[in-house]
DNA sequence: CCTATCACTGAACTGCGTTCATTTAGTAAG
DNA sequence: CTTACTAAATGAACGCAGTTCAGTGATAGG
């Protein structure tokens, strides 16, 4: 039996999880240092690696909290949606908008973690990933009744991917600052008319 | 007159740049190494900081042609397109599509340098992007002639960010690999649906 | 040809992630 | 309770980056 290890261990773990997490929202993953985390912790750096790998575990475990954040939010914002499919994907959208905004930096670690070349993505976030694409996927399905799974699919893709990379390009401050409220206004306007006709 | 040194400096910058831009483009940012890059160049370390202010600096030297070529082919791929407008976007887009596949480490380059925090965007990086924002807009502005600028302007915004996002999350590993086809296919669905009717 | 200047050199400095010999704590048996 | 074994925790040390700077040598003007 290793009980008290093994508490330790588990608590160790959860809390340099949440000191990262911190660290992370509040700085960025740039600011994420071994020794600033254990000397946080109240551990030493070596500490560290007796529970996770290396620093990119640690990010991946944060990610994958965040990533769940992030579809709680999408899930809250679809729960009180109108009815018309339409709105349900500017809803979710925008929601989308939304938690990228209001956790810029935690949302930015979710893509600028670098993977390991050739690593294929963990598990957990094809999972996620498959969630998100779910909430657009199935009011596509009332849209458009007669296309087929993989038509779907593709379509599905294509307006995550939009959506995506107006929330990227609109909060980089490269682009000196999208006002918020274009950027609704651009999700609403591809997804509107993306979705209607054909 | 510093006629041999300037000249000496010039040399050394021009090569510099372009030791650089060859590793990025066959080993990514990421390998770029200074000490690499001297022994490469034939010089010391130190006389890479006589010429650049620092490695990113010299990055940005490289995302500066790099931009610089993305322009060139878009307008190449815009030379011989049909009259149509909306032909014409779709094939600005992938033409963009093709040169990010062609040239994925230095595309990749030009979003993964990371800026100094609260340093404005270069004013080449505005410039170019303001270039290839009008090979999105000119079509845009015949196809709505009813549009006023501000109108077009997040048009144009959105159908650039869209087209981003739709090249960035296919070509992504993460994404275990979206077929080169549906790339373009998911290109030419979002602008054609997105450019008939209103 | 001389000399004040300035560029070039590369060893040294700083800061990072990661490792590992050593110390310390926990567990089970006597 | 004591002892002996095992495994975890420690933090100094390692390797490897970018960057700096005192020493050296070339350059250009007199």
């Amino acid at each position: 039996m290793a009980t008290k290890t093994e508490l330790r261990r588990q608590e160790l773990r959860d809390n340099l999880i949440i000191i990262a997490e911190r660290t992370i929202a509040q700085k960025g993953l740039t600011a994420l240092r071994a020794r600033d985390l254990a000397s946080e912790a109240g551990c030493a750096v070596g500490a560290i690696y007796n529970v996770f790998g290396d620093l990119t575990d640690l990010v991946l475990a944060v990610n994958a909290r965040t990533f769940h954040r992030l579809g709680a939010d999408v899930a809250e914002a679809l729960a009180d949606a109108p009815q018309d499919p339409v709105e349900q994907l500017v809803i979710v959208a925008q929601a989308y908008h939304r938690f990228a905004s209001d956790n810029h930096l935690s949302w930015r670690a979710l893509f600028d973690v670098e993977r390991a070349p050739g690593e294929a993505a963990p598990d957990w976030y094809l999972q996620e990933m498959g969630q998100l694409f779910t909430y657009i996927s199935d009011p596509l399905a009332v849209i458009f009744p007669d296309h087929d799974s993989q038509d779907l699919a593709l379509l599905t893709r294509a307006l995550f991917s939009s959506v995506h990379g107006i929330v990227l390009l609109g909060l980089d401050e490269a682009s000196a600052g999208v006002p918020s409220d274009d950027i609704d206004r651009m999700i609403a306007l591809v997804l509107r008319q993306i979705t209607t006709s054909t």
